[in-house]
DNA sequence: CAATTAGTTAAGTGAAAACTTTACTATTTG
DNA sequence: CAAATAGTAAAGTTTTCACTTAACTAATTG
């Protein structure tokens, strides 16, 4: 019963990537330095006081889970941020944090009815 | 200008703690267990093969991040789900994707307009 | 074309994290 | 009360992770 089973069509997203590269603070820096707008490589580099090579990993990180985009033009890689990514954690949070809600709302009905 | 600086009255989540808690797989099944109801410790150990002692360390993990609630009653511990703490992070996340979002709609205007 | 800029790649280091083992305490139950 | 159950705490092991260094390629600019 309840909601029919959602069909399984945006399973390009791997949650566990998506959760494990937002755990770095480092790369939540990016992805926030991200959501202004797209930079460069050394753009991103230039506020966090790691060197190139680490960015390029974490940018690494964050593309391989779907959460940014890059492309290379000439020497400069750009990236952007790739919002799809973003959405799928806010469901599985959602989802996760709306079932507890109605279980609670539940046993508090039957509480109230006593 | 634009919106009015938001009083900052939850900051009781640490936002690091509570994205470096969901990074782990395990922690997240444990999550997912708890949103169905709460349980003991040992009623969580069983589906993970890991020994009782890691869960335990998860769950430390899982509580000091605001994201998780225990409470020993005689010799069991029984874990609930504190749901503060995702509504926390989507929040985190929502904000930088619709900055992004709107960020993109501005820049699809403006091409529009050419 | 020489110098600079932007990024890449591989290998190594150190620290954090996940997990186990072991020994132990407190509570419950037959 | 003896045995079983539920959890705790400390110490050690292994694995993963973030980061650096260093040597290199390719594109750009004076």
């Amino acid at each position: 019963m309840a909601a029919a089973t959602a069909p399984i069509i945006h399973s390009t997203f791997n949650i566990d990537r998506i959760f494990h590269a937002l755990g770095d603070p480092t790369r939540r820096a990016i992805l926030e330095h991200l959501s202004h707008g797209p930079a460069a490589l050394s753009i991103l580099a230039k506020p966090l006081d790691i060197t190139v090579a680490a960015v390029v990993q974490h940018v690494q990180v964050l593309e391989t889970s779907g959460l940014v985009h890059t492309e290379k033009v000439g020497r400069v890689r750009t990236c952007r941020m790739e919002p799809a990514g973003l959405s799928a954690a806010e469901r599985w949070m959602q989802e996760r944090r709306t079932t507890w809600e109605r279980k609670l709302d539940r046993l508090r009905a039957l509480l109230g009815e006593n």
